[in-house]
DNA sequence: CAGCCGACTGTTTTT
DNA sequence: CAGTCGGCTG
């Protein structure tokens, strides 16, 4: 698309945001008033008029789903060079440049990344190890509040010695460095000390990192937290870039300090950055009057917050319809229902349409519900699927195959299932690997071979037995091997074969009660199927490559990659929901104790709650219901529930009550449905 | 010492 | 209700 024309679809102060150059730029502005759309903008204005390189141009946000958001919208207005621009979270940014540079900090430069779950299994052990009996949440929670406050690395090493649980966390910071890990925190944090070291190779590093930016954008700015803004600052320290910077934010929209982020970085920004022009923009592009007005009464009530002007010039539209069910079945049925008199009128499709919730688990009903009547959906994030045991373990035995020498795959799936290569066979594996400092892989090789194994040492090790279970667990990978080598068979075919053969199934039918089982055989199925479908572009063919089928599930489980967009109702939280717009939002579970959260203690947590009702309604362009149960069942004990006090908060004349009976019995056609479903896959 | 059983406990939100 | 932990048994 031209420039000009593009030009002429802001209003003059998207635009003045737009082709201001040469001072900081502060866009401070409600939802729906196009924040996305400036730095979109501004990105093609930079390349196309001021002549900047794509590839120097960085956009960072906070949230996976914000930063897709951001990247997509880049590349429909500049297909190719939009390629080449910088558009991701904090996070993944800090992972690039440390994959290059973490040698100078005392990592490998293929350092690990430890998740959530990982990490308190670190302190676990350290805590069994020190005899300690703390909650290793509460541990966890203090390391990550004090990485992401801290102002420089002095005052991070004496923040640690002070607090009262030095010893673990010092154990914890030990650990992840000897085993050459980082937690989602250190990522930050050493890009951080990266930038502000007085070593010379780093200070030689930093220089070239900030090089490599000739102008920085930021998106959601208010979910920055001070880790953030300290690598925002440090990162454009040169002369030729300290003025290159726009950032966008609404004060209204700030739904993460519960990690750190606040609205005084939005004052720091203004101080720090002399000289720094704040834009505001009023006009609402996305909602209709309906729902733009009921949002702004809702978020009015909010004491701690800049005033500011909405505006919309969309028609009144729908009002908002409110529905109270008897329990969470019928929430999802009256929802289900409303899709399909939705779908299709005036080209409404499944993808937009949104389910949004406070909590995970309220995803549940729906999924449930979804699954049954056929339903296409997505539920994002919340337990995620790369997270499963189950399919933990067949991806571990997907790596084992294409490498073998990936040991952490290996060892997952070494004795899964049962193949009688239990712990004390396995220390002993170990310890030789180590010893002899030869591949766990190439041990077991001249072990499988009589002559090698003969000669070695490791006869003294190992007894018939042993030797027996390790050469079938060998020759089984080498089999599967050759297969893939031979390419007469595509991936997914050999590898489906592969689990029939080693008894996956019977495996988590022995471990799991009927229920579990059931719904594990589903998420594998899933898996296998989503194997099956794989096609790269550049695959020739039919013939499935099967090294970048590995590659792509490994960002699939680093989370560094979202599956394709298909044309379905999307269920998320209402904090990942930031930054998205849909035609269509369902806000669910909209219950005292949810939404405000049972949680909160005190007037400032209020605001947030309400601040994220406020996000949840102004995702929606024109239609939104909002529903709640009266009742919801808590520890498998029924509890009275009551609406949130936000949907007393709209204008009553914004509002519509839904009174329609919902049936929530099973019918005939469901168990007609099921039946199909049951049929359709044994076909 | 692995595996099973029963008692106990506890639901924010993301990277 | 579901997931975790600790103790008991084979
Ligand atoms: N000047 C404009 N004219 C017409 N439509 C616009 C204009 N600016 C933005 N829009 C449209 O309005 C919608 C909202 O814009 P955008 O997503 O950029 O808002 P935002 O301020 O980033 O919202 P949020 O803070 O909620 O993420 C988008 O569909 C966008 O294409």
């Amino acid at each position: 698309m031209n420039l000009d024309s593009l030009i002429n679809k802001l209003n003059d102060k998207q635009k003045e945001a737009v082709i201001s150059f040469g001072f900081p730029i502060l866009v401070l502005a409600p939802a729906g008033s196009g924040k996305t759309r400036v730095i979109t903008f501004k990105i093609m204005y930079l390349i196309e008029k001021i002549g900047l390189n794509p590839s120097k141009i960085v956009s960072l946000t906070f949230t996976n789903k914000a930063a897709n958001e951001m990247k997509s919208r880049i590349i429909d207005l500049l297909p190719t060079k939009g390629k080449s621009i910088v558009a991701s979270t904090f996070h993944s940014y800090s992972v690039r440049l440390l994959r290059k540079y973490s040698g100078l900090l005392g990592y490998k430069e293929n350092f690990s990344i430890y998740d959530f779950d990982d990490s308190i299994s670190v302190i676990n052990r350290i805590k069994r190890e020190l005899k300690l009996d703390i909650d290793a949440n509460i541990i966890l929670y203090t390391i990550a509040s004090m990485k992401n406050s801290i102002n420089s690395f002095e005052e991070y090493r004496s923040l640690i010695e002070e607090n009262e649980f030095s010893k673990i966390i010092k154990q914890y910071i030990e650990y992840l460095k000897s085993h050459n890990a980082m937690d989602f925190d250190d990522l930050l944090l050493n890009l951080f000390f990266l930038l502000t070291s007085k070593d010379k190779n780093c200070i030689e590093a930093s220089q070239k990192i900030r090089d490599s930016i000739s102008y920085l954008l930021v998106d959601e700015y208010q979910d920055t937290n001070k880790l953030q803004y300290m690598i925002v600052k440090e990162l454009l320290k040169n002369n030729s870039n300290h003025n290159n910077v726009t950032i966008v934010g609404d004060d209204d929209q700030g739904i993460y300090s519960f990690r750190g982020s606040t609205i005084e970085n939005i004052l720091r920004f203004e101080n720090d950055f002399a000289g720094c022009k704040v834009i505001c923009l009023e006009n609402n592009y996305r909602s209709s009057q309906a729902i733009l007005h009921a949002a702004k009464n809702v978020i009015k009530n909010n004491q701690n917050r800049k005033i500011k002007e909405m505006k919309t010039d969309n028609p009144y539209k729908s009002k908002i319809t409110i529905f109270e069910a008897n329990s969470p079945q019928e929430e999802a049925l009256f929802v289900y229902e409303k899709i399909y008199q939705l779908l299709y009128k005036d080209g409404i499709r499944y993808k937009d349409i949104a389910i949004l919730y406070r909590n995970n688990h309220l995803a549940r009903s729906f999924e449930e519900l979804f699954i049954l009547k056929n339903l296409k959906h997505k539920v994002w994030g919340g337990y995620n699927f790369y997270a499963r045991e189950e399919v933990r373990d067949v991806s571990a035995y997907l790596f084992s195959l294409l490498n073998p020498y990936d040991e952490v795959s290996l060892l997952r799936i070494i004795n899964i299932p049962k193949r009688g290569i239990g712990t004390k066979l396995l220390e002993k594996l170990i310890s030789q690997s180590k010893q002899n400092g030869i591949h766990i892989f190439d041990i077991l090789k001249i072990i499988s071979n009589d002559d090698e194994f003969k000669e070695s040492m490791l006869i003294n090790f190992f007894n018939e037995n042993e030797r027996e279970s390790l050469k079938a667990f060998y020759e089984l990978l080498v089999r599967y091997r050759q297969q893939i080598f031979q390419k007469e068979k595509n991936f997914s075919v050999i590898f489906n074969e592969m689990i029939e053969e080693i008894g996956y199934k019977d495996y988590l039918k022995l471990h799991n009660d009927e229920k579990t089982y059931d719904s594990k055989i589903g998420y594998l199925e899933s898996f296998l199927s989503s194997l099956y479908n794989y096609k790269d572009e550049d695959d020739e063919y039919d013939y499935q490559n099967p090294y970048k089928i590995g590659e792509r599930l490994r960002l699939l489980m680093n989370n560094d990659i979202e599956e394709k967009e298909e044309d379905c109702v999307n269920l998320m939280t209402i904090h990942s929901a930031k930054g998205l717009e849909f035609r269509v939002v369902f806000i669910v579970g909209a219950e005292k104790g949810i939404i405000p959260s049972s949680k909160i203690v005190d007037r400032k947590e209020l605001e947030e709650e309400r601040r994220l009702f406020y996000v949840a309604m102004t995702r929606a362009k024109e239609f939104l219901f909002i529903t709640y149960c009266n009742e919801r069942s808590k520890f498998g004990k029924k509890f009275p529930s009551y609406p949130s006090e936000f949907i007393e908060e709209i204008p009553e004349q914004d509002l519509v009550y839904d009174t329609k009976k919902i049936d929530a019995t099973v019918t005939a056609n469901d168990i007609a449905s099921i039946k199909n479903l049951l049929i359709n896959k044994m076909k």
